[in-house]
DNA sequence: GATGATTTGTACGTATGTATA
DNA sequence: ATATACATACGTACAAATCAT
């Protein structure tokens, strides 16, 4: 369950760095523990709390939430505490509308630049993914999911817009990843990354920034009713 | 000269908040001078010589450092210091191209759901920015760009998507800047703006966006020239 | 509403790692 | 190549504000 999640700015450096930052491995741990919601919306984070969990000190500690805060992963309301960031429903469809639009629009220009050789990765991608469609595999789905959509960012040859739509992707990941198991889900989202190739194959930008929006618009639409369900937090979406 | 720059996730509360955050205050500084280009890229940040400047101790410079890192303002090399984000010209025109776009699908989101007052709203800002062309006064023209443009942003009803656009829109605040004294951009410019507001008159979002992005690309290509000198930097594009 | 406990915000000290002579 | 100088990374200490009683 390689859950990685790569937010532009949030990584230091490579794979490999095994003496980094400590603030950089809590940051890490957090936005991950965020990200796949095990860490919910609304949840107190206490400095000495998370220093002691990581055998560290404070100072690292608020470096990391601090850097998060700027993610956009939690609230810092000036010594009042920091907390994971709330998400209204408008907010999170918001957020949805906004990566379906960075989507449709990175298919479009990938479409226009796409080399033979990504064409052929992204085929195969998709290809070898109808095996976990047949297996019920979400969580292979998931990541290859995550994979298939970021290749398309990277067919773009725009390394900031690349930057932008894996930072947003990522903050809606907690969401993505239960919307896959509402119905035919999977199905269904796969067969709507054929038609975006197809569309892709045939050089056609538009249809394929179409066929993209609407993949991505079916599903959120899929995760419409979970996310009134997500909403356990108290009435405290005011301050 | 009001560049207050509002880089969304940058700012901890509403304005009045005299007692705020130390490290808030440095980082707001710090993002300016960034902005604005007084703080050219390259530039080596050193925690105590920023903490003597502020009248304050390291640890504050040290969390805005690390907040100005994640937003991509600066680079930090773990035990190596920290530099202004060196911008390569390769990296430069992906953001631009980048701001394009999302001014493009901003500006045809706009179009379907800006609400009559806003639409009014936009267009007195127009109308009354042609007096700023007339006599010249490109500071006061490019105070109000970045007011015109974010005002299509919010005309999208999507805050997230405005905050992303602003954030993006900032950061090359400092490029945009010297764009507008190239030759007569500054009419081109008004011009353009009114090229979009008609297409948006007709709610045809389509053609606004292509208006939109043919805005971004002049503005962009009145800077190819500028960004060759801005190059001062030596040859440590690497690492 | 006042007081004590807890938590945040800032300052400072020290060690480790990097650059330079 | 070794050693020196220096900036960073982290820990600790204290002050101030928030909250809980």
């Amino acid at each position: 369950m390689s859950s990685v999640q790569t937010i532009p700015g949030l990584e230091s450096e490579a794979v490999g760095d095994d003496r980094g930052l400590l603030s950089d491995m809590i940051r890490h741990a957090l936005a991950d523990e965020i990200t796949t919601g095990r860490l919910k919306p609304g949840t107190l984070l206490e400095e000495q709390q998370i220093a002691t969990r990581f055998g560290a000190s404070r100072t690292p500690v608020r470096e990391a939430l601090r850097q998060l805060a700027v993610a956009g992963m939690v609230d810092i309301r000036p010594r009042r505490g920091v907390t994971v960031a709330m998400m209204s429903p408008e907010r999170i469809m918001d957020m949805f509308e906004t990566t379906a639009e960075i989507e449709a629009l990175c298919v479009r220009l990938a479409t226009y630049r796409i080399t033979p050789v990504e064409r052929s990765e992204l085929q195969t991608m998709h290809d070898t993914s109808a095996e976990w469609v047949r297996s019920g595999n979400i969580s292979a789905y998931d990541d290859f999911n995550r994979e298939f959509h970021e290749a398309i960012y990277r067919a773009t040859h725009n390394t900031f817009l690349v930057e932008q739509a894996v930072g947003i992707r990522a903050r809606l990941a907690a969401f993505r990843r239960t919307q896959l198991r509402q119905g035919d889900r999977l199905m269904k989202s796969h067969a709507e990354h054929g038609q975006v190739l197809q569309a892709m194959a045939r050089g056609d930008g538009d249809e394929a920034a179409r066929c993209m929006r609407a993949h991505m618009l079916n599903a959120s639409c899929a995760l419409t009713s979970y996310i009134k369900d997500m909403q356990l937090d108290d009435v405290s979406g005011n301050r």
